[in-house]
RNA sequence: GCCCAGGUGGCGAAAUUGGUAGACGCAGGGGACUUAAAAUCCCCCGGUAGAAAUACUGUGCCGGUUCGACUCCGGCCCUGGGCACCA
């Protein structure tokens, strides 16, 4: 073995093995415990950043570390590679997307591999060629005909001047980003998913997902947003549509003062026609960007539509106004506004002079006051100036009103979603072609499975003003399949979080061209571990939940969760900001990767912070990352320098200092093992064996019985570190004498008996301040120690009564004086 | 604005079930080795007072529960993630 650790000699000698014996392509088979470890995979945008670094050391720890426990692992990798940025870049670098995306995708699979991650290459994926897209376009065609797709109009940010639809990323301050000209909302004919038909089984499956992380779970939920409430619907004067509201709040009913509704509401186009303030308002209201933020920070504006609602239990009159803080896609894009009792009813009632009615008094038992000049009281309480409802609590309100207004015909009781359909329309070239055909009278119908898949044209004139594919007549132009008559190829492409939400199960058969998916997908599915960014806590793992239960009821699959244990990690930082390219502030892994090696990389990414937290990137830190590699490998070195022994240790016969020792790597391989299977705190697993190394190095001997324990604690130490940095794992695993695969070696397993110790130690506390401590035997009885206990501390105790005496067994007594 | 997190030494962090706050590492200081430097090894290292023993104090802020709170509860401040066309 070398004196001195050099990673460049070990580390691609290492990774060129691993790639030509195929060490983790794995097959199907039923007497193994199979185990699908996935981490998100990466949108090619040029080289790896730090987070995705972050994010694959840890897969490729979990996977390895499942592998040595004996299971099949499953650890496939592949490119999500339809997107936004390769557009820009075709129009910056003046190069096809699909030229620019596979470079990218080749130079990043080379970093992987240069990062020592072992992947299943042989199902390598990447989500913009047809042999995948086309499954995804098959599969749309058939939740057309099961009715689970549908077209509707819906809004985009609209450039005036590049005449090009805006993400809401492309919109800064209101305005377009290249043309700086004022975004206009544009209504369009979308596509769009029925999620909302699955938004109660999305809700209540959450449940099983007991390896999820609670704040996921709770913003999962809180997006699906289940509320029960009341539709009901207000006639309106001199006209004879009803207005439809929907509210959680019935039992507040006496209390509204007017209607709101969003200025997209046909009510609102009406009034309009003959109002030309109404309709500057609607003007204005449509100039500013789609995203849900900017409408919930604007400043709360409306306009009196002169429209009178009749209310349905009163039979009062209310006006009905134009607000701009109303969405149309939510409810039935009207509100029932009671400024008593909601705090933002209030703000636009104060402000338009509107009237405040209170019709809810607080719980006799209630601390809360109630004082409508100062806010709206939006607690539940009492009603009152309700007339035949006074009295009545929330609950008993709630049944009250809703049975007066079914019977009146005006309203019922149900059970509403803040979860809205997924529109998975987008303007754009660099996507999966949407598989349908629009006919002249307006209908569409999905492409015939036999002509799937409808190939993205990649020989493309890109300008960036628009898709080149709507300018390709011989791209769009056919004809109607039923009829023969003239027709066109749906332009728009797929919402790239269609390919993302189904991806994981292609990587089971992503060699079968026959079907999207097969049976080995029940073999593999659900995936045992996914990682990924924090950031893809909704969108992306609520699609993917939702497209899971669409497989499976399009007879694809037999489970219902795609994800069975998630691990969200949190995202790399640099003096306190997210690396990005646009701050400035990013380190490229590929320099530290050539300085260093990929061990000292993974290590320190593992080390810095537990995964779930944001890691605060440090040059010295990687150093020190470095400087610990070494001093294993010099400790190694010097171990077999001094001479090889063999065989096992006889425990009974070690010195103090060795039974200690001995002790140590019990407790280390216990704790390493908890940290990484159940904690996921690889920094803790790491800390404890630089402790088990430093004990180790301590224990200065030549006694042949201490140096086998030595040569197992060495041997252990890299072992349980050669997931995090199997470079140097497998090169000292073979100098201390094992002449096989670290890989392939049985993960080790602590002695209980080991653990046990003949000595423990007591803090004693006195009014909960720790005052003494003292070693003890383990067996001695709580009296003995309570004694001992007290005269430990008598100069914190003398001359006051002892009150209480606490002890909280082999840990500490807490004495309580006064 | 709404939903979800986080806030502990000079820095990254640890404390797993309410029981010794700061493990492990980085930076810094002192020492050993060396002609010298690097590398390596040893010691110190939250703050205040003290020669020291030790005492007081300390986990964003204010309050509460408890024998005991980084941990639980209420209120606030700040930072970050998401908000449906960035991925």
């Amino acid at each position: 073995m070398e004196e001195i650790y050099q990673p460049s000699k070990i580390e691609q000698a290492l990774q060129e093995y691993w790639q030509s014996n195929a060490t983790f392509e794995v097959q199907e088979d039923p007497d193994k415990e199979k185990y699908y470890c996935l981490c998100m995979f990466p949108y090619p945008s040029g080289k790896l950043h730090m987070g995705h670094v972050r994010n694959y050391t840890i897969g490729d720890v979990i996977s390895r570390f499942h592998r040595m426990n004996g299971k099949n692992v499953l650890q496939p990798m592949g490119w999500d590679a339809f997107g936004l940025p390769a557009e820009n870049a075709a129009i910056k670098h003046q190069v096809p997307p699909a030229n620019w995306t596979h470079e990218n995708i080749d130079y990043m699979r080379g970093q992987l591999q240069r990062l020592g991650f072992v992947y299943d290459w042989s199902r390598e994926l990447a989500t913009c060629e047809p042999e995948y897209y086309r499954w995804e376009q098959w599969f749309f065609t058939k939740l057309l005909e099961k009715g689970l797709v549908y077209k509707k109009n819906a809004v985009v940010n609209w450039d005036p001047v590049d005449q090009t639809v805006l993400a809401n990323e492309q919109v800064i301050d209101g305005r377009g980003w290249r043309s700086g000209a004022l975004v206009e909302r544009k209504e369009i004919p979308q596509w769009f998913m029925k999620i909302t038909d699955y938004a109660q089984e999305l809700l209540d499956d959450l449940e099983q997902l007991d390896q999820w992380p609670e704040q996921v779970k709770t913003m999962q939920k809180n997006w699906i947003g289940r509320s029960e409430g009341t539709n009901l619907r207000f006639e309106v004067k001199d006209h004879q549509d009803e207005l439809a509201v929907y509210t959680t709040r019935p039992d507040t009913l006496l209390g509204v003062s007017y209607v709101g509704i969003a200025p997209q509401h046909p009510l609102a186009t009406e009034v309009a026609q003959s109002s030309e303030a109404v309709a500057a308002f609607i003007q204005e209201c449509n100039t500013s960007s789609v995203a849900e933020a900017d409408m919930a920070t604007m400043e709360k504006k409306g306009i009196d539509t002169g429209l009178r609602a009749i209310h349905p239990i009163t039979q009062e009159e209310v006006p009905i106004w134009v607000a701009n803080f109303v969405l149309i896609d939510y409810g039935s894009g009207a509100v029932m506004a009671v400024p008593g009792h909601d705090q933002r009813d209030w703000e636009f009632a104060q402000k338009y002079s509107l009237p405040i009615k209170q019709v809810i008094e607080p719980l006799a038992d209630s601390e809360s006051v109630c004082d409508l000049n100062e806010s709206a009281y939006t607690e539940k309480g009492i009603l009152i100036n309700s007339g035949e409802f006074d009295g009545l609590n929330f609950a008993q309100a709630f049944e009250a009103i809703n049975a007066a207004l079914t019977e009146r015909g005006r309203g019922e009781k149900t059970v509403n979603f803040r979860l809205r359909d997924w529109g998975v329309s987008r303007q754009r070239y660099w996507g999966a072609p949407i598989p349908v055909i629009n006919r002249a009278d307006g209908s569409a119908v999905g492409i015939a499975e036999d002509q799937l898949p409808q190939r993205l044209p990649t020989d493309v004139e890109f300008d960036g003003v628009g898709s080149p594919i709507k300018k390709m007549p011989e791209f769009y132009e056919t004809t109607d399949p039923e009829n023969g008559e003239a027709a066109i190829f749906e332009t728009d492409t797929f919402d790239t979080f269609m390919e993302s939400s189904w991806y994981y199960a292609r990587f089971c058969c992503a060699d079968n061209n026959e079907a999207m998916l097969d049976e080995r997908a029940d073999y593999w599915l659900p995936v045992d571990q996914y990682i990924g960014g924090i950031e893809h806590a909704i969108l992306h793992l609520l699609y993917s939940r939702f497209f899971h239960k669409l497989m499976r009821d399009v007879g694809l699959l037999n489970s219902d969760e795609p994800f069975a244990a998630l691990l969200t990690q949190g995202m790399v930082l640099k003096d306190g900001a997210k690396m990005s390219k646009s701050k400035g502030n990013t380190v490229d892994p590929q320099a530290l990767i050539d300085k260093y090696g990929a061990d000292t990389v993974r290590l320190f990414m593992m080390f810095a912070s537990p995964p779930e937290q944001s890691l605060e990137w440090s040059d010295q830190g990687v150093e020190g990352a470095n400087r610990f590699l070494r001093k294993l490998w010099r400790s190694v070195y010097e171990f077999v320098s001094a001479g090889d022994v063999s065989g096992e240790y006889d425990a009974k016969a070690l010195s103090s200092d060795g039974k200690k020792l001995h002790a140590k790597l019990h407790q280390t391989i216990k704790k390493v093992s908890d940290d990484i299977e159940r904690r996921y705190t690889f920094n803790t697993a790491i800390a404890a064996v630089m402790e088990l190394l430093n004990e180790t190095n301590r224990l200065a001997t030549n006694d042949d019985n201490e140096r086998l324990l030595v040569k197992l604690c060495l041997a252990t130490a890299v072992q349980l570190l050669s997931p995090i940095v199997p470079h140097i794992g497998q090169t000292l695993w073979q100098a201390l004498d094992n002449d096989s695969q670290v890989l392939d070696s049985v993960w080790p397993t602590h002695d209980e008996a080991a653990l046990v110790s003949d000595e423990m130690t007591i803090v004693v506390q006195v009014n909960g301040k720790l005052r003494a401590k003292f070693e003890c035997a383990t067996d001695l009885d709580a009296e003995s120690i309570k004694a001992q206990a007290a005269a430990a501390v008598t100069s914190f105790t003398e001359g006051k009564t002892v009150r209480k005496v606490i002890y909280v067994p082999g840990k500490l007594v807490n004495i309580v004086v006064s």
